[in-house]
DNA sequence: GCAGAAAGTTGCATAACATGCACTTTTGCG
DNA sequence: CGCAAAAGTGCATGTTATGCAACTTTCTGC
């Protein structure tokens, strides 16, 4: 069986080659634009050889969104840690939202990944894919937690409604980025909190209930953003 | 301005094209695997040009994976005309139900689709690309019905929700297929009645409500699955 | 129906992508 | 130190993907 694997030069020198690659890949194509950067470029930034780069991505996509292995391997460990009683939504929000916490000291860095992702068709299929790696990883702890087997049905839909909200809150953002990562976040997982009901009127029909026990606690950017939406032009397959 | 575009020798035509080239591309990837399979292989079986390929699909992968145009146009259609006042996950149950419903037809041929993605990371990420455009068409019809805008945090975190549970119940269906889809896709909304509330304690612990009213309704999928989970051995990236 | 416009198909050329293989260098461990 | 495992590298090769310039089919108005 081999070693640790958790620190050690071998470790810290291969997680150095793919934060290069990573982040040449986000610098060179935030610049130029995703075709008009090579991978033999990104690995000249990152002073690797070409073949290299096939020993971390199996492609440029997958260099700009595919999520940090450290990371998914820490909120792993972050979500067994939480009270086993506590319902699963709630462990993952606070998890996530604390993950959240932390990323927001990278701003800059995730806003322009996430701006260049936008750009580019195949980067957003890419960026779907990253987050079903989330959300598996998510599922699989919490059938963990809950002791239950791996394909439990109940992890596996919180996992997914859980990187939905996730998902949706980044996207916005990314448009609202002057407030933090966190709190769009957890506005977010509110907006989960209103649609969740299957059996209630629409959003607006709801402004007559009483208002201060479930908004006491919401982040300003749970109202409509005020960015007028981009106007639906096309609706072809995806790129 | 182009005329209505529907129907018409050329759209027929077209719409005969991708098809063929969709179908060849499942069938012929389904016996040899999507690396033993050129993209002139499948040109070839739909007797048109490689050259033609490209004019309906940017890679391999999202011939295998893209929705039909057809489809969500179908689906964006039946749920603007759900009755205004209903709430956005009841119509959206609904209506993919419907949806589910009408794809049992073609069972044998999406169980395939499914199984031929199952193999090849590659297409997995791309299936996931295919999820977020329905989601975003989804989202995009919801914020339509409800008058707001088309970036309306309601109706995409309804959407992703939504989504979420049928791609929970589509995954599930490709190992339990003996039940008809729009079961199991009627299960997942069920599962997602459970996960919601963020404040209630994890599945396990409810065994003791009031089994009747809300569990009536429910389909036998709903339960835990049989297929013992296959385990986890790897937490790579994605490929 | 017919002429022109618009859309779709095809072949060619070309650069980039991606992988297998063999070889070298680095790292870890006794 | 010396061996074994892991990572990096160069090379060869087939595939993918795109622009461009024909050519063909379909559509539209007259």
């Amino acid at each position: 069986m081999p070693p640790d694997d958790t620190s050690g030069r071998r470790e810290r020198k291969k997680n150095a080659v793919r934060t290069a690659l990573r982040s040449s890949a986000v610098r060179l194509v935030g610049e130029k634009g995703l075709d008009a950067v090579t991978i033999e470029d990104i690995t000249e930034a990152a002073d690797v050889s070409l073949r290299t780069f096939f020993n971390y991505f199996a492609s440029k996509e997958e260099a700009l969104t595919a999520p940090d292995p450290e990371r998914l391997a820490r909120l792993r460990l972050e979500l067994l840690s939480r009270p086993a009683q506590e319902p699963a939504l709630v462990a993952l929000r606070e998890v996530l939202v604390a993950d959240a916490t932390e990323l927001g000291e990278r701003r800059d860095e995730w806003l322009r990944q996430l701006s260049v992702c936008k750009r580019d068709p195949r980067l957003l299929v890419a960026l779907a894919g990253s987050w079903t790696v989330l959300e598996r990883e998510l599922a699989a702890a919490l059938a963990d937690r809950l002791g239950s087997a791996d394909d439990d049905l109940q992890a596996q839909v919180a996992a997914a409604v859980a990187v939905g909200a996730l998902r949706v809150a980044v996207r916005r953002w990314r448009n609202e980025s002057s407030v933090p990562l966190a709190e769009v976040v957890r506005a977010g997982f509110d907006a989960l909190d209103d649609v969740r009901h299957l059996s209630r009127p629409p959003a607006r029909a709801r402004s007559s209930l009483p208002a201060g026990s479930r908004a006491a606690g919401r982040s300003r950017v749970a109202a409509r953003s005020i960015a007028p939406a981009p106007t639906r032009t096309d609706s072809r397959p995806e790129r």
